[in-house]
DNA sequence: GGTAGTTTTAAACGTATGTTTTAAACAAAA
DNA sequence: TTTTGTTTAAAACATACGTTTAAAACTACC
C-alpha cells in the first residue's frame, strides 16, 4: 500500500529528528532506516522542508484537538475556588497530559516537538514559527486565556513575555531529556522518565507564572 | 598582525553562530564578512569543532572570571537575614549581570552562549557538554551550592532536575530573545531589550526554584 | 640583506547533501 | 489483455561543505 511507504517515512524521519535535529540528520539516513528508496521523500512530501512539516503536523493536530478537548472538560467541571495556584497546576497539567497522551498513543517522540519550538524561535526569518501559529495559534490562545486568570494580573505584553518564560521550561526539558536522563542515571544511579519530567514541571511552571511582576511595561 | 585576522574571525563567526546557529552557517560566510581567507580558519583552529570551542571559550574564561569575583564579593558582604527569596532575586541577578557585564564590554553576543548550552544539552552523544561542565563546571558548582542554601530542602537528584528547569528558563529566552522582541515589537508595538529581559526573568527564576518539591526521587 | 619561520592566498580535493530524471514495476479500470 | 495512472527504483545531477595542498607573501632575527 502506498501509505505504508509514507508511514515508515513519517516514522523514521521523526525518530531520527527527535535524535540528532533537522538539519543534522540527512534524507539518506531517513529512507535506509525506513527501507525505502531515496526518491520517495521528494514525491511525497515535495522536499525536505515538507517532510519536516509533515511530521511535526502529524503531532500538532492531534495534540490541539486532545487539549481542546480537556480543557473543554475543565470549564464544564464545577470545581472553582481551589486557588490560583492550585488551578493553575490543573491547567498545566492538562497541557502536560495532552502532550504525553498524544505522543503515547500515536508512538510519536515529544523531542521532535520540543525542538520543533525551539527551531521555529531561533529562526530570524521565522516561517517556521509563522506557520505554526498560523496553523495552532488559535488553540494555545484559548489554553493561554484560560491560564491568566489566575495569574497576578499583568498587561498583554507582560503576559506574553511570562507565558514564553514558561515555555522556555517545557521546551528545554524536553528538548534535553534525553541528556538529562543520562546524566542523572551515571550521576545519582537513578533512572527518570521522561513522564516524571513531565510531572515535575508543573509545579515549577507554575510557580514561575505566579512571579510577581515589577517592572512596568 | 596575526591575531587581527583571529579575532576577526571569532568576531564574524559569533555573530553568525548567533544567527543561524552552528550547523547552518559555513566557514565560507564567517571568512568572507571577516574578510579573511577561507583556510584561515583550519589554520587557526585547526577545524570548525575547533572554531565553536574557541568563540565559546572566549565568553566563558570570562564570564566565570567576573561571576567568581561578584560571588566572592556577595559572601563577604554581611547582607543576611533578607529571605530566601530575596537571597536567590541577588544571587540570579549576579548571574544575569555577569552574563550582560561579560557579553558587553567584550561586545560579545548573549545568543550564541545560549545557544551553545542548547546545542550542548541537545546532543546525544555530548562532547560538547563534557567539555563545558570539565572546563567551567567548577565555578557554576559554587553557584549552585549558593543558590541551593535559599531552595526548599531537597536531594540532590531533584536540586539538578530543579536547577536545570530554572536554566531553561534563561537559555530559552536568550535564544529566542531575537524573535520574541520582534514580535513583541509587531503585536504590542512596543521595543524590549535583552538587558529588560534578564532582568524580567530573576524574579520568574526566584519563584521557580521555591517551588515546592512534591514527589519523592 | 639573506634566511628561517609564520601567515596568507588561491586552487583543488573529496565527500555529503537535497533534488531531479528516466525507466521500470505495479495497480486498477476498460 | 490492454491501458492508464500511480508508485518505486537506480542513477545521475548540481551544489555546498569542511578540509588540504602548495606556493606566495610577509615578518623577524642574525
Amino acid at each position: 500500500m502506498a501509505s505504508s511507504t509514507i508511514d515508515r517515512i513519517l516514522d523514521a524521519a521523526e525518530a531520527e529528528f527527535a535524535a540528532h535535529g533537522f538539519v543534522e540528520t540527512s534524507l539518506r539516513t531517513i529512507t535506509a532506516k525506513a527501507k525505502v528508496n531515496l526518491a520517495a521523500v521528494n514525491y511525497h512530501f515535495g522536499s525536505k522542508k515538507g517532510l519536516i512539516q509533515a511530521v511535526t503536523d502529524r503531532f500538532l493536530g492531534p495534540l490541539t484537538e486532545n487539549l481542546q478537548a480537556q480543557l473543554n472538560a475543565y470549564e464544564k467541571a464545577p470545581e472553582k475556588s481551589q486557588g490560583d495556584e492550585q488551578e493553575l497546576q490543573v491547567l498545566l497539567s492538562i497541557l502536560a497530559r495532552s502532550c504525553q497522551q498524544v505522543a503515547q498513543q500515536n508512538h510519536h517522540s515529544l523531542a521532535v516537538f520540543a525542538r520543533l519550538i525551539n527551531t521555529a524561535y531561533n529562526q530570524s526569518q521565522g516561517h517556521l514559527r509563522k506557520h505554526l501559529t498560523h496553523q495552532y495559534g488559535a488553540s494555545f490562545m484559548y489554553f493561554m486565556k484560560l491560564l491568566r486568570k489566575h495569574m497576578p494580573p499583568m498587561n498583554n505584553e507582560q503576559f506574553f513575555w511570562r507565558f514564553h518564560y514558561l515555555l522556555g521550561i517545557l521546551v528545554f526539558s524536553i528538548s534535553s531529556s534525553e541528556a538529562l536522563i543520562a546524566i542523572c542515571e551515571r550521576e545519582y544511579a537513578s533512572s527518570r522518565s521522561l513522564d516524571q519530567i513531565m510531572s515535575d514541571i508543573v509545579p515549577v511552571m507554575a510557580s514561575a507564572a505566579q512571579a510577581p511582576i515589577i517592572g512596568e511595561s
